[in-house]
DNA sequence: GGGGGAGCCCCCTTCAATGATACCATTGA
């Protein structure tokens, strides 16, 4: 990710929110919009471009891009900061509540003076709401259940966040005189769904370098507290990183103590304790004599525990310790093992960038195939026709094999409708070399109608992939009402792989469906559901949710020859 | 505000669901 690049696409969103929130013109907010979007998505850095470089990123006209080299040039935008002084910060987050957007947003700050979530919460606690023009009594409740929402993800934020954040201080601290080893341990590098904070392990004999330099980041906004032995502070988006420097022959131990989980962890230590050893962030050491035994690494620990190292996505205290014990851990997939994306997205639709460049960076990750399976008509907002995506074909087959032998399924995403069917028909269907099938709309139907549904999207014999398979949307939207283990069986009998979606916001399935729907058999697709040339990359999010469930390349179709993939994707049929 | 075809103007993502309201505004995919 390329951070002036973020930093625009942040400030040109929020514009357009503000522009929202103040009834300005509606498509001069979907504009700026449209020009973040195309600026956070867009491969170079931004910061060095002059108006006319600008202009060349779609979206961007004169009066954008001169706004952008405004802030690359005093940090600022004048009509931006005008209009923030007008409308208070809070006004804006309501905006990020479920079911409440911007007219409300406003109505609730002008008619109540609510300019936070907290206000709002209790206006509404005190029934104040539902006299507002357009407001009710049900609005309230949504509104409740919105910010209950929100709160769930408890201050939590997204993988991808907390790795780039994590990634850039370890890049930092590993520049520093003496450093052995840098690492980040804890929650991230079990690659959860979501990181609480973020843990930094340093192994060096003096700490005060490193404990200085955290302090002293352009990222750190907050410095929570600052010893010998650790160190926290807060970056500017808000996220804690703790610093800990060990002495590097406890360089394993601590990465073993500090990756966890807990669950594991009181795991290994009764081990430890039952071979009348002790166990710490320091070492493994002999009960009786306090002789240290091991520490230098963390296989080392296992090893001196008789268990093989165990990835850090397994250490979770489900069943991983038993299977290391046996020997019967299983051989995770990795990044490495993936051939090809199976979910993506060009500027035929919504995604960002033209096929050509999408199949150019794909080859450019080494893949051996790459699919490229844009919106089908029934998402009306995308426009897509017959004749577009027939003519999309004829490009991507023109494109076959042309970067580094890299071979182009022609595939398109389809939309379950609320009875099951899709957007085209058989003999339509039949003409694509992959199809994934997603919800996206009628998420209400109840259990047994979305069940139904998507089982029958399951038996079509066109149908290779259920996208997002949930539909969750983490902290906006919880996944819809299905008996999925029907899915799940229904997807092991009929040759149809559930999608793993890596964007950090879906990771859909998640880890406990992956185990749930494995146990039925069913197979997966790991794929990144790209929209931009850098969404290529969220793959390793993906392959996280994947190792959380246990899944080997033998359960990932994606991870297989092209020739086995293409025998999976006829299913059944004669044809 | 951007973009395209003209020289300043016009168009720009559609549709369903929901809830408040009495026929419509808002939200989200």
């Amino acid at each position: 990710m390329v951070r002036p690049n973020e930093e625009v696409e942040a400030l040109l969103q929020e514009y357009a929110d503000l522009i929202a929130i103040t009834g300005g013109d509606a498509f001069k907010a979907r504009a700026y919009e449209k020009a973040a979007r195309a600026i956070g998505g867009y491969p170079a850095d931004v910061s060095h471009l002059d108006v006319a470089g600008l202009r060349e990123i779609p979206g961007v006209g004169r009066s954008i891009a001169e706004k952008v080299v405004e802030y690359f040039r005093t940090g600022r935008v004048t009509v931006v900061e005008e209009t923030r002084a007008r409308i208070p910060a809070g006004v804006r987050q309501l905006i990020a509540i479920p079911t409440l957007g911007p007219r409300k947003a406003m109505t609730v700050y002008e008619d109540l003076h609510i300019s936070s979530v907290g206000e709002l919460a209790d206006a509404i606690r005190a029934e104040k709401l539902r006299d507002l023009k357009g407001f009710g009594e049900k609005t309230e409740a949504n509104i409740l259940h919105g910010i209950a929402l929100m709160q769930q993800a408890g201050g939590r934020i997204p993988l991808s966040t907390a790795m780039e954040s994590a990634e850039e201080i370890v890049a930092e601290l590993s520049r520093i005189a003496g450093c052995e080893h840098c690492a980040y341990a804890g929650s991230l590098r079990r690659m959860r769904e979501t990181v609480g904070d973020i843990d930094i392990l340093v192994a060096a004999d003096r700490s005060a370098p490193f404990m200085d330099a955290l302090t002293e980041l352009p990222s750190t906004a907050e410095v929570i507290a600052h010893g010998e032995k650790k160190t926290s502070i807060r970056t500017v988006k808000g996220v804690q990183v703790d610093l800990r420097v060990v002495r590097p022959d406890s360089w394993g131990a601590g990465m073993q103590y500090f990756t966890g989980s807990k669950a594991h962890n009181i795991r290994t230590r009764t081990i430890a304790v039952r071979l009348g050893l002790k166990l710490s962030e320091y070492g493994l050491f002999e009960t009786e004599g306090g002789e240290r035994v091991a520490s230098r690494s963390e296989d080392e620990v296992y090893s001196r525990l008789g268990l093989p190292w165990i990835p850090p996505t397994l250490r979770e205290d489900r069943g991983e310790i038993e299977a290391g014990l046996r020997g019967e851990l299983p051989e995770v997939v990795t990044e490495s093992d993936i051939r090809g994306d199976l979910h993506t997205h060009t500027d035929l639709t919504d995604g960002l960038a033209p096929l050509e460049e999408m199949v150019a960076a794909a080859a450019e990750r080494g893949y051996a195939y790459y699919a490229v399976t844009d919106h089908a008509p029934n998402l009306y907002m995308q426009r897509m026709t017959d004749e577009k995506i027939l003519a999309q074909r004829e490009q991507v087959r023109s494109l076959d094999g042309r970067h580094h032998r890299m071979r182009l399924l022609h595939g398109t995403e389809l939309n379950i409708d609320a009875d099951g069917a899709v957007d085209w028909p058989d003999d339509f269907l039949q003409g694509f070399d992959i199809c994934v099938a997603s919800v996206h709309s009628h998420f209400n139907v109840g259990r047994r109608a979305m069940t139904r549904r998507i089982v029958r999207a399951c038996e079509n014999p066109h149908i290779n992939v259920i996208g997002h398979p949930t539909t969750r949307l983490i902290g906006k939207r919880p996944g819809v009402d299905a008996d999925l283990d029907e899915v799940f069986a229904a997807c092991a009998r009929t040759g149809t792989a559930l999608e793993i979606n890596a964007q950090p916001d879906r990771l859909d399935l998640g880890d406990e469906d992956i185990l749930r729907a494995r146990s039925h058999g069913a197979k997966f697709a790991v794929s990144t559901d790209a929209h931009s040339l850098l969404h290529l990359a969220y793959l390793r999010y993906g392959i996280g949710m994947a190792q959380r469930g246990w899944l080997t390349p033998e359960d990932v179709i994606n991870t297989w020859p092209l020739a086995r993939l293409r025998r999976f994707l006829r299913k059944d049929r004669a044809d």
